[in-house]
DNA sequence: ACAAATTTGGACATATCTGTCCAACAACGA
DNA sequence: TCGTTGTTGGACAGATATGTCCAAATTTGT
């Protein structure tokens, strides 16, 4: 493979990455323009659209769990391992996440990444299960809550009605708040 | 108007925003169907799919609003007021929020009712700042947060992870704690 | 029963998106 | 430098959605 197609394709998954997290439904004209190349470079490196948007969601895929993995939810107080991951997600995890929130909906039936959601619930499930958390409700339920609550505070601060640092601030309170034990 | 013009209307509206909260790209032909009649006759009531799209916002947003005027959320205790409106939205407000939602990124940027949630949120936000809720994050963060978890709690069920009943209990307990003081 | 309003099926022009082919061009790597 | 790889623009067929027109059939109100 050339450097230069190597450089493309990064060029075309961050550029579908970021349109596609705007507009879910966007063409392939508009991800090639936003990248910069030609709509026939894209169809060059992925043979369909649904082969792209797999790409797409793949990776941001991997990038989430590893910057999950990287906050080591698994390690010390589990209420400091909390604010860890809710401080790693506000700051990085976020934004690969966006994008699948925006996808699932348009993935095709019979994709394998239709269940994007549960290996990212899971690490938050996991987490949760491992403290002593509000036991009565499902933890199925807080870890879906928590990334309900991520995507609303990410919509406040798109929509200008809250300042990225409030809404940072906000979560990291509300959060423990809705986790907590009574 | 004919009786018969009536009913129909009533019954692509309600076909509408069955189909639209499901598939927010859904088009004329799929919505008529749905409703069980002809494409042209959804166009001789509302001239455009743009037109349509506004009409179904504009009773669900009404409905939306009567359902929790109904709730009074302004009478009597606020942590009551906030049981009962938690319990009027899972019961009945929903169905007619979640059109909204869907719809609101597809609505066309002139339109007045791009600011759905701005009247809702409002109701939300009066009875936050009538009580004591946590008064460390702004009151629409919270009104916003109500929202979001309203959101993950009707996900959380059509994606059959959690049946109607435990998604209602998990709300009425985890919204409290969220909007608890400390 | 009858006139008016309404619905229906068919057909049509228009636009947009997908996916493909091809020839010319540019960039890479050895 | 030179062959190979990759990119580009143009053009094209097929599919799908919108919006319109029309004549025939049906329903409604009186």
């Amino acid at each position: 493979m050339r450097a230069d197609a190597e450089r493309n394709i990064a060029t075309i998954l961050d550029a579908a990455e970021r349109v596609l997290a705007a507009t879910p439904d966007a063409g392939m004209a508009a991800i090639a323009r936003a990248a910069g190349v030609a709509r026939q470079t894209v169809y060059a490196h992925y043979s369909s659209r649904e082969a792209l948007l797999e790409a797409v969601a793949e990776r941001a895929l991997a990038q989430t769990l590893a910057a999950i993995d990287a906050a080591e939810p698994e390690r010390g107080d589990p209420r400091e391992a909390l604010d860890r991951l809710i401080a790693a997600w506000w700051g990085s995890i976020g934004r690969h996440a966006r994008v699948l929130e925006a996808l699932a909906p348009a993935m095709p039936a019979h994709s394998e990444l239709r269940a994007f959601h549960a290996p990212i619930l899971g690490r938050v499930e996991a987490l949760i299960e491992r403290g002593d958390f509000a036991r009565d409700v499902p933890p199925a339920w807080l870890a879906a809550a928590f990334l309900g609550l991520m995507h609303t505070a990410a919509e406040e601060v798109a929509s200008g009605r809250l300042s990225q640092e409030a809404a940072g601030r906000a979560l990291a309170r509300s959060i423990p708040r809705l986790f907590a034990d009574r």
